[in-house]
DNA sequence: CACGTCACCTGCGTGC
DNA sequence: TGCACGCAGGTGACGT
């Protein structure tokens, strides 16, 4: 479901909410959403840990918790990947697992690793995601996890230079190596569609023929298009909807046959990599 | 290395 | 109403 600002939006509602908070118990309830460890070790090795910091790395969020021994102790993460369908919900007083709850955190408001005591109000952490392909990692060792990932596209290491560099580099259609994760971290099928219908430039073009010219037009349009999908909380599609309203200011995804907001063209889909695509024949030429 | 195909899952809208 | 089909914001493992 989500892409970099979804999970962006999700990681700053998140944040106020978990941090300071300690996990008491952990309620697996579909065993494959944990990548690792097992659930019983997930279980032993989560309970009693405080959230630290609460933060994004491309589309996985990245929870922080207790390290393990002061000062330079190794420190636990909690990393999610919601994939297609997974969301992230803070519930409070006398909750019941709902169909897709795949993993339930108890979450105490202070740290208190043995518990509850009495008037403490719990709150829970529900990993709820309909289609099972999201995943959770518990590990001290996150770049096991992240460290194949590609630059992220808001940081200051992701310039008009270095994707120049890097577009030429290979050859492959932009519209797949802009969703390659190793090549640039956090774009999906809706902010590729719009970033590249943005930059004036084809799904299908061949990364090595685009000039010095277009791969700054390419990466200022990268970073409008989800710095305004930030701005806008997201995209709130399916039923899921998280306030989010940038679903209503596509410029091409999910328009086929609508107008082109630029030249007025008939927007076109296509299918690439098994992904619907969808570009603007006329501003976007091979 | 680049690209195509399938697998992993569930649910919803459409058309017969 | 039932049913088949296509579709969905993602990724990883294959084969050529």
């Amino acid at each position: 479901m989500p892409e970099l600002p979804e999970v962006e939006t999700i990681a700053r509602t998140l944040r106020p909410e978990l941090v300071g908070k300690t996990i008491l118990e952990a309620d697996v309830r579909w065993a494959r959403t944990l990548a690792m460890p097992s659930a019983k070790k997930f279980r032993e090795q989560i309970q009693g840990q405080v959230i630290q910091s609460v933060g994004r790395r491309a589309k996985f969020l990245n929870i922080q918790l207790t390290p393990l021994r002061e000062p330079q102790g190794r420190a636990y993460h909690l990393l999610i990947h919601l994939r297609m369908s997974g969301d992230l919900v803070i519930k409070d007083g006398k909750i019941k697992a709902e169909k897709h709850d795949r993993l339930i955190l108890t979450l105490a408001p202070f740290p208190s690793p043995h518990g509850r005591g009495v008037g403490v109000k719990e709150t829970y952490l529900v990993f709820n995601d309909t289609r099972k392909f999201g995943r959770v990692w518990l590990t001290d060792n996150i770049e096991k996890v992240l460290g194949k990932l590609g630059p992220e596209p808001l940081s200051d290491d992701f310039t008009p230079q270095w994707l120049y560099n890097a577009l030429v580099s290979r050859h492959r259609q932009l519209k797949p190596l802009l969703l390659d994760q190793t090549f640039i971290a956090g774009l999906g099928n809706i902010y590729t569609d719009e970033a590249l219908h943005t930059a004036k430039l084809h799904p299908l073009k061949s990364s090595n023929s685009v000039t010095k010219r277009q791969a700054e037009r390419l990466h200022d349009a990268i970073r409008e298009v989800l710095r305004e999908g930030i701005r806008r909380n997201g995209a709130s599609i399916d039923r899921v909807y998280r306030g989010g309203d940038f679903q209503n200011h596509f410029r091409v995804y999910g328009r086929t046959g609508e107008k082109c907001p630029v030249c007025g063209t008939k927007i076109k889909r296509i299918v690439v990599g098994q992904r619907s695509t969808h570009f603007c024949p006329n501003c976007q030429r091979k």
